[in-house]
DNA sequence: CGCTACAAGATTGTCAACAATATGACCAGC
DNA sequence: GCTGGTCATATTGTTGACAATCTTGTAGCG
């Protein structure tokens, strides 16, 4: 009977699959192509099937999840060409939330863009791609709150959560955190000099690098 | 009672819900912040509850509803600001697929903004903004579909959904089509000179104008 | 008169059983 | 040996009933 303890009560059945089975496919848990069949996940998450049902209905609409009548639900793999294009929408998106957030960001925000800044620049001269990739994330998700478009934030957030795979991949990749420090630092830099013109252009160079590493491989 | 073509059950229930329900949102026989019971759409669509309640969670990732947690789905009203940053990232992603519509665009889809600008300039020269508020949508969608960018297709087509009341309005208001049709010849002229920096630009100034309007209301 | 507590009604959330459908193995016939 | 059909099984789709939760109206109390 390997029924878990469920946490919050006031937390629902289908929230508490909805997390944990997207925390598991973001983690990598579940392999690319994996089935994603009710009745185990019911099981094993101790919810009704009806829950996680509705959980993988949810994950769909989010793109993580594809699912096709009467034959069930998979993790989704994006393919290299479809990354591709995510990231030419975050190209565009993420442009227009630098420049916004080069004229809305607290000087509080500032501070903390240059505190990434040098933790990134630390992580790259240690040799530590996990950590910067978790930077990297993190400037990117600054820069966007920052920016006070909450529109664009949703949207860039559904797109990044369907490059977990690729963007793992990517910073793995020798010399990879080197290029992508210094477009970072560039960005940075363009934003704390609130030139919104700057700041989008840098970004753009930089997704345009990224989208330049993904077709590589 | 109001026996309608399609009801009963089966997988054919919940599209038909979402369908008469998308429509009946977009079209505006809802009033703002209506409630919509499911039990009550249930019984006037002739589908059982789980096909509305599943077509309603549909339509709430799709940001036309909102639904609150035991206490019910409303339709979304969207502020001027909300369609504002809408139209922002349109800018953004619009300005994207049009560049490469530019680039990627087959001859007969010239041929047809060639076309579809005469019935907007007609549209205009009649005094019909009914008749161009709907050439006008279909710009922007043969503009999308020749970009061969589905992921920014995609999400466009969910931002423009949110749109419609705001785009109503725009379309109505006194010399706006007038104004509105030079600038998206502009944007055809771009796109069959197969110039991409040219369309972005014509696109981004064309929405810009857009932002500028909706802000006057 | 205003405020809190409580109960009734309405509405959504969850569940377990049932029906529909696709998948894959098996077998007959050529 | 291969093709085509048939059936058993696994999995999803659907339904109606039940539980949880919120809202509203009302009465009691200060």
């Amino acid at each position: 009977m390997p029924k878990e303890a469920r946490p919050g009560s006031g937390e629902q059945a289908k929230q508490y699959a909805l997390e944990r089975l997207r925390k598991a496919i973001l983690r990598g848990e579940m392999a690319p192509a994996q089935r994603l069949v009710e009745n185990e996940l019911a099981e094993s998450y101790g919810v009704t099937r009806a829950s996680v049902r509705a959980a993988l209905l949810d994950l769909t609409s989010e793109g993580l999840v594809e699912r096709i009548r009467n034959r069930g639900s998979r993790v989704r793999v994006v393919t290299v060409e479809e990354a591709v294009e995510i990231t030419e929408c975050r190209m565009a998106l993420e442009g227009l939330c630098a420049a916004k957030a080069a004229t809305e960001a607290t000087d509080a925000q500032l501070d903390e863009l240059t505190g990434l800044g040098k933790a990134m620049s630390k992580a790259v001269t240690d040799g530590d791609p996990v950590t910067y990739s978790e930077l990297n994330h993190d400037l990117h998700a600054l820069i966007r709150n920052a920016s006070g478009q909450h529109t664009a934030v949703g949207l860039l957030e559904r797109l990044n959560a369907q490059l977990v795979r690729h963007r793992f991949q990517l910073a793995l990749r020798p010399g990879r955190p080197q290029q992508s420090l210094s477009e970072h630092l560039a960005v940075i830099e363009a934003i704390r000099a609130r030139d919104p013109q700057a700041a989008e252009t840098a970004v753009r160079a930089h997704l345009s690098s990224v989208i330049d590493a993904l077709r590589a491989d």
